[in-house]
DNA sequence: GGTCATTTTACACTCAGTGCGATAACGTTA
DNA sequence: TAACGTTATCGCACTGAGTGTAAAATGACC
């Protein structure tokens, strides 16, 4: 891949000056245009490489699916179901300590702007369908059966409600946060009233 | 409110035009002008009466959140917390047979159009703010700490795997299928019957 | 008829996203 | 050097959702 027009920008330069400017001047308030005039590119390019304004705050997603695939399928079989699955959602958001700052940021807008909690819909619907195809071969069934899918809903809320947590609670950290919330579904939310994690 | 100008259309009616025209030539193909014209007013009347094209699919939410609270309150003391939210989403969405039609249309537009299943998480996230208040009265904790949240989060999983079947599954029944994915949700995906009914 | 309250509506606008076609920038080949 | 193929950029024109505003319509009441 040698021939043709050299790219002049990348996706990653796009995503990280965009994020910017989320954060400074809010996610709203910031055209594509401006974004593209901060890049030092055309509107129109910004679209060829984003589908939509909404997809440049999720980093590196796909990178995200592959490690929680990873971590469910090395999962001992004799670990519960639901136990391979908190594991597997924990250790894929292992991340070193420098990145955590661009997260809390990506995170902080996801949650907070009506217009990203909406997309992210979209981009979750992904993470489950990975949980209920690692649930679905452990029960035995299909994967759009409703025991799996339930299982992945309830995960992802698991997880939401986690990083929601440590994006609102900058002093505790996202693994504490994420495995109060799973511990809360594994015990059926058969929780002691002095215990709230 | 005898004075002014009456309105010309109802919150109800245009509701009805919308969902027949969505479901007849898709969410995406219809455009506000046609709703507008096919109600016999103008354009922006209509987003006088709704804030988006997105939410004319949600029949009356309030309702539905309403009663949702209401069978959460009227719940026995000693039921415990997970069995008490499954009795108040299932009763909550028990409709008269002839609103069933109506309602899987509307379930179907929400689970298959991207941009609804999107903005469903918007509407959502006042539903789960009542399971939270709930959750939050019966642990003694605040709605936004994370034992709430996470319960909320499940919950709206649960009822979500469940509305999906139905609406995959024709032949089933609703309630059946909310139970099913609830049953999963308390027992912590252990598939064998467990203690806690 | 005149006033008041409320709804409807036209107009003009912003912004996201799309389709298309022209053009720029590179390597290669003649 | 010049022509060529390839790929990226970019401008332009368009659709369609949603908003702000001010005017006009409509009915009730005096």
């Amino acid at each position: 891949m040698t021939t043709g027009r050299p790219p002049s920008t990348t996706h990653d330069q796009i995503a990280s000056v965009a994020l910017d400017l989320f954060a400074r001047r809010g996610f709203e308030a910031t055209t594509v245009e401006e974004i593209a005039a901060a890049v030092g590119v055309g509107r129109r390019t910004i679209f060829h490489y984003f589908p939509s304004k909404n997809d440049m705050v999720w980093g590196n997603f796909d990178w995200v699916l592959d490690r929680l695939r990873t971590h469910l399928e090395e999962s001992d079989e004799e670990t519960s179901l639901i136990d391979a699955v908190r594991r597997a959602a924990l250790l894929s958001n292992r991340y070193p300590a420098e990145q955590l700052p661009e997260l809390r940021i990506r995170m902080t807008l996801i949650t907070s702007v009506p217009a990203l909690q909406a997309h992210s819909m979209l981009r979750y619907a992904a993470w489950r369908q990975v949980i209920a195809e690692f649930a679905a071969e452990r029960l035995g069934v299909a994967p759009n059966e409703i025991a799996p899918q339930t299982i992945a809903h309830a995960a992802l809320g698991a997880s939401t409600a986690g990083f929601t947590r440590w994006v609102e609670h900058p002093e505790e950290d996202l693994d504490g946060c994420l495995e109060t919330a799973y511990r809360l579904l594994a015990e059926g939310f058969a929780t002691p009233a002095g215990d709230q994690g």
